[in-house]
DNA sequence: TACATACAC
DNA sequence: AATGGTGTATGTA
């Protein structure tokens, strides 16, 4: 078996690739399928596109691997476990049958193609393509005998049929017939549903029941009268429910109708023989899966192997199979479903132009706040779409505080998205919105206001407390109380955005395949005094989360309360905070003269404006973090991106200067930072305090790792005389630390010295480093490990 | 929530 | 030379 396959790979290349259009479609019977993948695979083989397809399809090949290892490890009793599960699933759901409903889909035939001709009749009898060189629509019934069909690029479906004319999409046309169409599908049922321009699923019961026909004789009639109304051929499936209704629908393509009685033994002799592709929602890789994995082709299959695909799949997934396998589908008139999201995309030649994809950016945002407005729609929910030049999909999302719909809003939020995957190269950028909201006065009911959660006490042996709503009234000044800055997480209040930022060519982070592994280190400078187990030279050894609980606890007695300041801490929002970090630190100095305007850009604040205040000495803090940044290691930034953070801060000095005339506005500033500079200005709010103690929870993940080396640099500077306790996953910010504990799924696996774990070339932290240095021996080395 | 996949037309 | 655009659902972390 394994064999024969692979002299297929050798001698027939060509059909191990798996396009979309493998599987059958009405008026493709006499095709010579062999011939056409063979064209297909020669047309596409060596390109980025098939090189990707190539990719996909490992992927899901290794998908499969899994599956059957998964199958096979399931003992006789697991087995028969879940086949209990599903037999009694299967009596369910055959309890919800209802037979007494008559569905109706139709379909119409080619139906661009169709529309096409039916303004130009001189194509017909002629094979015809709507769409163009890079992607074809649909095809009419004589272009379909050469291979041609929807779903294929045109430059290919011209190799199959030289003759094929090309019509472009006018979309207009098809919506106006399809407006005909659906006049006449309303007359059988008022509230049909519309699954596309060609499309409509129709509840006739009551039809057929008023007018004493029959369900065949609806059809007829309807098909009839969608010929009369716009010239155009339907075809039309009749069952029990919408999902065998519109499996009926294809059987007499086109211009033909196919009955499913109501009637429970005619279901399951349908359902028995049909293949699985047939049914909607049943894909490409469902169906290489299924067969490959459990050999089920067809329905009927689904019931027998019912049990494993239980054990398998997830609940929703393993009741549609069963589902498919019982012939059973949605009987009911859903009310009209509102939109959920709404997108545009572009595709062009691949490039990497910033000024291009930028102004791509702007047409989008511009199109697509036109589009919302039409129907008066405001999201939350950004999320921008590339296609990098060697076809890979990725989407980088932001959730706002706010609803937006101008095209203002838009792009400013996309083209930070954008920046942040810079440089790319691209072939596709695409935004959608969604998250709308409800009604459209555009009244801002701000549906995520969040109470603040502060300042939190709490031990580190008792765990993170990130939800409670715990009441400080600590002395700050306190030395002894050790700070756990958290900024792995947003700071920002009003736009909670979770992207993430890594790069993957950047290759700066090292972590284990499935990322469960995290490095905790601690830099003990004072802590020898205070506690010599921690400190031990012992090697490495396997320890539990228990064992460190108890560890840390013999530093509650020093560290009296832990003092967690999370990112609402840094927050405009939050006095408490705002209060307690400037009345820990006394030697600051006022930015505002005569307690009124900024030392720096002379702005006026009066003093009432406390969050706003804070935000604007932020704002000073990170440029001149910035600045000092730059300037400290000028050469280890490109042109490029020194240029974006220049422009970055620019924008927001501008920004500043508006905020002058109303000051109201200020309120919305900080919007604007990086999240890199949010995380720059929390440590340096911490690092004032000259704490003790700090804990630096994924401190700088957010912060580009040339940066992070300087910010790692002067933490150290900055904390000679602390203890330092880091979590990290960057090998460089950890690497000269005292002690390392290597923590994976949330064990401590192993702890010592950095150099004593390095001895041992199995440690996995010795692994870790090896990955990391494997990763950046490609690229730049700017931290210089042994 | 963010992101990737799968699917349909 | 060259493989689309719009929208939904779902699984996973």
């Amino acid at each position: 078996m394994a064999e024969s396959e692979s002299s297929e790979v050798t001698s027939r290349p060509w059909q191990s690739y798996h396009t979309v259009y493998t599987n059958a479609k009405a008026g493709m019977e006499g095709v010579d399928k062999e011939k056409v993948q063979r064209i297909v695979y020669e047309m596409s083989k060596g390109s980025k596109y098939f090189e990707n397809e190539e990719r996909k399809e490992a992927f899901i090949k290794q998908k499969i691997e899994n599956m059957r290892a998964r199958c096979a490890k399931l003992t006789a009793a697991e087995i028969s476990h879940y086949q209990k599960v599903a037999d009694k699933r299967i009596l369910e759901l055959e309890a919800t049958r209802d037979l007494t409903r008559i569905w109706l889909h139709v379909d119409m035939d080619a139906f661009y193609a169709a529309v096409e001709t039916l303004s130009n009749p001189s194509l017909k009898g002629k094979p015809m393509a709507v769409g163009g060189m890079s992607m074809i629509s649909t095809a009419n019934y004589e272009a379909r005998k050469f291979g041609v069909r929807a779903a294929m690029p045109g430059f290919i479906a011209r190799k199959l049929c030289p003759q094929l004319i090309f019509v472009p999409t006018d979309f207009k046309k098809y919506t106006y017939y399809s407006d005909l169409t659906r006049k006449v599908f309303q007359k059988y049922d008022a509230n049909f549903m519309a699954a596309s321009l060609d499309e409509g699923y129709l509840d006739i019961t009551n039809v057929c029941k008023e007018r004493g026909m029959t369900s065949g004789e609806v059809a007829e009639e309807l098909r009839k009268g969608v010929y009369e109304e716009t010239g155009l051929t339907c075809s039309a499936g009749v069952a029990p429910n919408r999902l065998l209704a519109k499996v009926c629908s294809d059987i007499n393509k086109p211009n033909g109708q196919f009955i499913l009685p109501n009637d429970r033994m005619a279901v399951m002799t349908f359902i028995s023989s049909l293949p699985i592709r047939k049914i909607g929602g049943i894909g490409k890789v469902t169906e290489h899966l299924l067969r490959d994995v459990f050999g089920i082709t067809t329905c009927e299959e689904m019931l027998q192997k019912s049990g494993i695909l239980g054990a398998l799949f997830s609940p929703s997934s393993a009741d549609f199979f069963l589902c498919v396998g019982l012939g059973l589908g949605s009987t009911n008139t859903p009310q009209v479903r509102l939109r959920k999201s709404m997108s545009n995309e572009r595709t062009f030649l691949a490039t990497g132009d910033e000024a291009f994809l930028y102004h791509k950016l702007v047409d989008l945002a511009e199109m697509l706040s036109a589009d919302m407005k039409k129907e008066a729609l405001c999201g939350r929910t950004l999320t921008l779409k590339m296609k990098t030049a060697s076809f890979e999909i990725r989407t980088r999302a932001v959730t706002l505080q706010k609803y937006i719909c101008s095209s203002e809003d838009i792009l400013k939020h996309a083209s930070k998205l954008l920046k942040a995957e810079l440089p790319i190269s691209l072939r596709l950028i695409g935004l959608r919105m969604s998250q709308f909201n409800e009604d459209k006065d555009g009244t801002p009911s701000d549906p995520t206001q969040k109470t603040l959660s502060n300042f939190i006490v709490s031990g580190v042996a008792t765990g993170r407390n990130m939800d409670d709503h715990i009441s400080f009234d600590s002395d700050l000044s306190d030395d002894h109380f050790i700070t756990e800055l958290k900024t792995d997480l947003p700071i920002d209040n009003h736009e909670i955005c979770y992207n993430d930022f890594r790069d993957p060519l950047d290759s700066n982070e090292v972590s284990d395949p499935n990322n469960s592994n995290c490095l905790l280190i601690y830099n003990n400078d004072e802590m020898e005094k205070n506690d010599g187990s921690l400190n031990s030279k012992s090697k490495a050894k396997v320890n539990t989360p228990e064992m460190i609980g108890h560890t840390l606890k013999s530093y509650e007695a020093e560290a009296s309360q832990l003092v967690k300041i999370d990112l609402d801490t840094m927050n405009k929002r939050t006095n408490l905070s705002d209060d307690a970090v400037s009345s820990s630190n006394q030697n600051k100095q006022s930015l505002w003269v005569d307690d009124y305007k900024c030392l720096l850009c002379g702005i006026e604040m009066p003093s009432s404006f406390v969050e706003e205040r804070q935000e604007h000495s932020d704002f000073h803090l990170a440029e001149r973090l910035q600045k000092e940044e730059s300037d400290s290691n000028p050469r280890s930034l490109t042109p490029k991106k020194r240029f974006i953070q220049k422009d970055h801060i620019t924008s927001q000095s501008k920004r500043k200067k508006k905020h002058k005339s109303s000051p109201a506005d200020v309120a919305e500033d900080g919007e604007n930072w990086s999240m890199g500079q949010r995380q720059l200005v929390c440590l340096a709010r911490v690092l004032l305090q000259r704490r003790k103690i700090l804990v630096l929870d994924e401190a700088t993940t957010l912060v580009d790792t040339t940066t992070d080396n300087v910010i790692q640099w002067r933490i150290r500077e900055e904390t000679s005389r602390c203890t330092v306790i880091r979590v990290a996953h960057r090998i460089p910010t950890i690497i000269d630390n005292d002690l390392v504990l290597v923590l994976d799924e949330g064990k401590v696996v192993e702890y010592d010295s950095p150099t004593e774990l390095l001895k041992n070339n199995s440690s996995a932290f010795s692994k870790l480093v090896m990955e990391f240095k494997r990763r950046s021996s490609s690229g730049n080395n700017h931290w210089g490990l042994p």
